[in-house]
DNA sequence: TCCAAATCTAGAACGTGTTTCAATCATACC
DNA sequence: GGTATGATTGAAACACGTTCTAGATTTGGA
């Protein structure tokens, strides 16, 4: 589970790492993605900013690295208890709204992080996919509810895939203000109803 | 068709419009997104940089625009021929493979724009708009076939949108070089064939 | 034709991501 | 303890998007 970027180094080290993620989320948190300032976050994690860029060699890395410890975090909260509802419509559709509400009671964090994630490229890729299959681990869980031994088929993968393409761009047309919050959650529900039947 | 910003003002204004778009396909063509820099586009568009910028407010519009541009003529030939293929899915297939055929060929021009709309915020949603539609056309025209007459029903504009977003998150995959431009394609095929069925 | 207003130009200047560098500090090994 | 190696610091510098300004040019109406 823990990575080895996570475990490396000294213990310094390893307090340093933690300090600039957890003034990243701060800051993003509170301004979204254009105040995560690489001197900002710097300062606010009492490092140099040479040093900044050591641990993580662009702003685009930084973010993207911070969103696969939230998303980390989420996914194994999500893994201890079952997903309620008695259709896999019912329960991908409660996955997704838990988190659409959480994600709505943070706007600059999530602008901060998805637009990172968009921004991404192939120098990134690592991290990508850290999110890309927590995201399809929590969608594939709730597909199969309780019914914990059942193999994902084929078939449930490619909707799963699908089904998070569709959340992306959802949550870039919200992110970039150009639709609301209800929209996300309209467009996931159309698209689960078209794709699970 | 010709909205009110591309006729509007003088003819010199017009070509000075013309002139900066061009300039901007040719650096994105030839550099992509890194490459489109305002003092380059202005330089190669013989106008003063505030000139530009009287034009348009950022470098995520012009790019927005000059993808409207580009888009509109795309959608335009597509508009004059019957689609090949026997069924939907044939159909539709037909046309996001020749698009992305187009796409690939021109890589750098694709990332900048892609990049550009992914990234365009609330004040682009205009633009933004537009190309939306001009997608959904071309697929709902691909999907309806040769009934001409047969009027897009709630479900087969839903089918649309999903594909569109499928689309999207692929292409971000593929500019981002995450992924094979045959990745695009399969990903393709598989959500147009969950969805027409 | 002439004038006022709008537009255009050239260039300086600012902010923020990123790079670089010399000096200092910490760590591991002898 | 002493030292070599690497990590960290502080600060300067650069690149590019964006803003601003003062003067030249164009335009449209009296």
């Amino acid at each position: 589970m823990t990575s080895t970027t996570e475990t490396a180094g000294s213990n310094a080290q390893r307090e340093r790492r933690r300090r600039i993620l957890d003034a990243t989320i701060a800051l993003a948190d509170a301004g979204g993605f254009d105040a995560v300032q690489m001197r900002a976050v710097a300062d606010n994690a009492d490092v140099a900013l040479g040093t900044l860029y050591r641990y993580f060699p662009s702003k685009i890395h930084l973010l993207v690295t911070a969103l696969g410890r939230e998303f980390e975090r989420a996914e194994a909260q999500s893994r201890t208890r079952a997903v309620p509802g008695d259709t896999p419509h019912e329960r991908v559709m409660h996955v997704l709204g838990v988190t659409t509400t959480a994600l709505q009671k943070q706007p600059q964090l999530t602008e901060a992080l998805t637009r990172a994630f968009m921004f991404a490229d192939a120098s990134v890729a690592d991290e990508i996919h850290l999110v890309g299959m927590k995201l399809t681990a929590m969608i594939t869980h709730a597909i199969d509810g309780t019914d914990e031994a059942r193999e994902p088929t084929d078939e449930d993968m490619a909707i799963v895939r699908v089904i998070g393409d569709v959340w992306l761009s959802a949550l870039m047309g919200w992110v970039t203000g150009r639709t609301s919050a209800e929209d996300v959650t309209k467009s996931m529900d159309v698209a689960v109803r078209l794709l699970l039947r």
